[in-house]
DNA sequence: AGTGAAAGGTCTCCGCA
DNA sequence: TGCGGAGACCTTTCACT
C-alpha cells in the first residue's frame, strides 16, 4: 500500500502516543479531522497499524528481571517441536520467542520477579523440552526498550 | 500501591486492547463507568500504566529482519561507555539494548529490512564502539512477540 | 469505594468541492 | 483527496450513598 509523508507522520505520532485525539493529529500533520481520521482507519484496516495497547511498567508488576535463554537442540521432529513451541508460548513469562540461525536454535526472552522465579520457568522449559542444551544470560540494565519501529525503510 | 482483582483485570484487558471504552471495561469488570474510570486514572498516574501506543507491523514497515547483536568489550571507561550508549540509543533500528551479566557485555536487538540494512547498522556500531567484539544472530522466525506482561506476580 | 445523571468533547458519517 | 457540520457515542465531573 502506498504511504505518503502524512501517513508516516501519523504513524510516527501514534507509535509514541496513541492517546492523541484525531484533532490533535490533524493539526500536527496540517490536515483537517476527517481526512486524518480516514487515513488512520485505512492504516489500521489494510496498513501497518496492528493494535493499540497500554504498555505497563515491569517494576510495578514485579517482573523486573529480564533473562535471555538460548536453546540448542538436535531434535528436529516437527511434531515434537510444535508441541514444544505451544508449551513455551503458553508461558506468560516468555515475552519473545525466536527460531534462530547459527549455533543457537531458539532464543527466548523471559521476564521474572527474581532468581527463584527464573528457576521455576527454567524447570518448566526443560520439562517442555527435555534433553536440550539451555544457557541463560541475565540483563543487568535495560538501556533502551522501545516499541517504536523505524519508518525510514518504507 | 495496592492492586486488587479488578485493577488486575483492567490491566489485563488494557494490555491487550487499549481501544476498549470505559463502558466496555466497566461491564467486563462488573462495575459502573465512574469507578472504572477512576481506577484507570490511578493506574496511569501512580501505577503500572506507562503509556498507550499503536503497535505497527514490521513487515508493512519493511523491517522484517530481527538481529540480535552480542557485544563484548574490555573497555570500561565510564565516559566512553556513556558515549557509546548514547550513540547506540540514537539508532532507530536498535529497539532493545541491555547491559548483560556473564560473557556478553551488551545485547542489542535490531530490526532491518535486509542483510544490507544490517551491514549498515553493523558498520555504525563498530564505528561507535571501535575495537569491540561483535557477534550477530539472525532470527529466522518470530514465534512469539508480545508486549503483554504477566500479572501473576503482583 | 460505589452509583446515576448531566455536560462537555471526540469520533464518525454525510453531503459537497 | 480534501472540507465542514450534525448526530451519536464516550469521557469526565458532580451530587449523593
Amino acid at each position: 500500500m502506498g504511504m505518503d509523508t502524512k501517513d508516516k507522520q501519523l504513524l510516527k505520532l501514534l507509535q509514541q502516543d496513541a492517546t492523541l485525539s484525531v484533532n490533535d493529529l490533524a493539526d500536527r500533520i496540517s490536515l483537517s479531522a476527517t481526512p486524518t481520521w480516514k487515513r488512520i482507519q485505512r492504516l489500521a484496516r489494510e496498513g501497518p497499524i496492528k493494535k493499540q495497547v497500554c504498555l505497563l511498567d515491569r517494576k510495578a508488576l514485579n517482573v523486573n528481571i529480564t533473562v535471555f535463554v538460548a536453546i540448542k537442540t538436535n531434535q528436529h521432529d516437527p511434531k515434537w517441536l510444535e508441541k514444544f513451541a505451544t508449551n513455551v508460548c503458553d508461558l506468560p513469562e516468555v515475552v519473545e520467542f525466536y527460531r534462530m540461525s547459527g549455533k543457537i536454535d531458539y532464543l527466548l526472552k523471559i521476564v521474572v520477579p527474581d532468581i527463584e522465579g527464573y528457576d521455576k520457568i527454567y524447570k518448566k522449559l526443560i520439562n517442555a523440552a527435555a534433553l536440550y542444551d539451555v544457557s541463560s544470560s541475565f540483563a543487568m540494565e535495560e538501556i533502551k526498550h522501545t516499541t517504536v519501529l523505524p519508518l525510514d525503510y518504507c
